[in-house]
DNA sequence: GGTACCGTACTCGGATAAGCAATGTCCGAGTTCGTTGGG
DNA sequence: CCCAACGAACTCGGACATTGCTTATCCGAGTACGGTACC
C-alpha cells in the first residue's frame, strides 16, 4: 500500500498558494521552483486538482493557479482523492462466494463481506482523520514553528507589501 | 492507494483454517482450490504469512501449513502488515527543505513536517482499527449470518467429525 | 492623438514514452511414507 | 514374522518472466499583452 508522491507534492503547493493569500495567479513553473520539483509532472498534479475544483486556472501570460476555495475549506482528504483517486485502499473481490463459496445457498451473501466491512471501516477513520484538518490548519501549525516560512514564500512571488516595484517587477 | 490483493486472499484463507480448527496441515493446492485462486501465486503469499509468523509450515507429504496461533491472537493488522508490508501509505520526502526552504535557518526543521504528523496520524487511525479486529471476530460475525459455511469447509477438507473413514480417505 | 489590428510570448491541457513494483509461473531441496529385501 | 534400508511421491521454498500502473516528458491549443499602422 502506498499513496502516491503527488499527494504529498499537492499538499505543500497548497500551503504555499495558502501563505501568499491573494487572487493573483502563480504559474507551474514557478510553483514547481519553490520546491525544486519537476515542473513538467507537477504540471500534472495541478490539472488533477484543477479537475477536482480546489485550483482554478487560467491560461495565457500572467495565467496559473490559485486557490479555488478559502484555505479553511480543504481539507486533506481532498487533496488526497483528487490526487490518488477517490476509491478506497481495499477491493473486495467477493472470493468468499467462489470455491466452496458455490455450494452454499444464496441467502449466505444478502449480507456484505464480514472482512470487506471490517476494512471498509479501517479506511472510513482514514479518511475521516484527514478530512478533519485543513490546509489552513497546516499553515498554523507551521507558522506556529517556523514563523519565518511564510515570509519567505511571499518573498519568492513577489508578494513583499514593502517591496513598491510590485507590479511590474519581471 | 492501492493494497495488494494477497491481503484478501491471506484473510479468506486464514479464516478457511480457523474454521478446520485442528493442527492438521492443508497443502497450499487444496487451500488454493477452496476459493478457486491460482495455486502458485497464493503459494507466494503463504510463504510471507510464514515468514511473519502467523502460520506454520511443514514440508513432505502429509505437509501443509497451519495457523501459528490461536485466530483470536491474530488481528486483520497482523496480515496486512504481513503481505503487504510494515511501511505506511504515506512516505514525507522531506520537501520542505528544498526550494525556497533553503534559506530558512535549521530550528525550522527541528519538529516534525506538520503534514507528515497529520498523515501518520490518518495512518495510526486505519491501522488502529485493524488491530482491534482478529479473525476470531470474523469467524464469529461469518458463523452468525452464514452458519453453513464452516460445516462446508470442515467437509471440504475431510474434518467431517460423522464419518469414520478420515484416516485413510485418500 | 486615439483606436483597431496583428504578431509574439507565455500559459495550461492532454496525448505520449520509460521505469518499477506487483503479479504470475516455474523448478529444485527436503521430508515422509510405502515397499522390498534380508535376518 | 520382524526389521532396516531404499525408492518414490509429495510438500514447501525461492529464483525467474510478465503485466499494469506510477512516474516522467513533451508538444499543441488558447489567451493576454505590446507594438504598429491607420484614421
Amino acid at each position: 500500500m502506498k499513496l502516491s508522491e503527488g499527494v504529498e507534492w499537492g499538499l505543500h503547493i497548497l500551503l504555499t498558494l495558502a501563505w501568499l493569500g491573494d487572487q493573483e495567479p502563480v504559474p507551474a513553473a514557478k510553483l514547481a521552483a519553490s520546491h525544486d520539483l519537476p515542473a513538467a509532472y507537477l504540471n500534472k498534479h495541478l490539472q488533477a486538482l484543477s479537475r477536482a475544483g480546489l485550483l482554478t486556472s487560467q491560461p495565457g501570460p500572467r495565467g496559473g493557479f490559485t486557490l479555488a476555495r478559502p484555505p479553511e475549506q480543504i481539507s486533506l482528504l481532498d487533496v488526497a482523492e483528487a490526487i490518488d483517486g477517490s476509491q478506497g485502499a481495499f477491493r473486495c473481490s467477493e472470493i468468499r462466494r467462489r470455491g466452496m463459496g458455490e455450494s452454499l445457498p444464496a441467502r449466505c451473501f444478502e449480507g456484505p463481506c464480514a472482512i470487506n466491512a471490517v476494512m471498509q471501516s479501517a479506511d472510513a477513520a482514514w479518511r475521516e482523520v484527514l478530512a478533519r484538518h485543513s490546509i489552513a490548519d497546516i499553515r498554523g501549525t507551521v507558522d506556529e514553528h517556523a514563523p519565518e516560512a511564510a515570509g519567505v514564500a511571499r518573498r519568492l512571488f513577489d508578494r513583499d507589501p514593502g517591496s513598491a516595484s510590485r507590479s511590474r517587477s519581471r
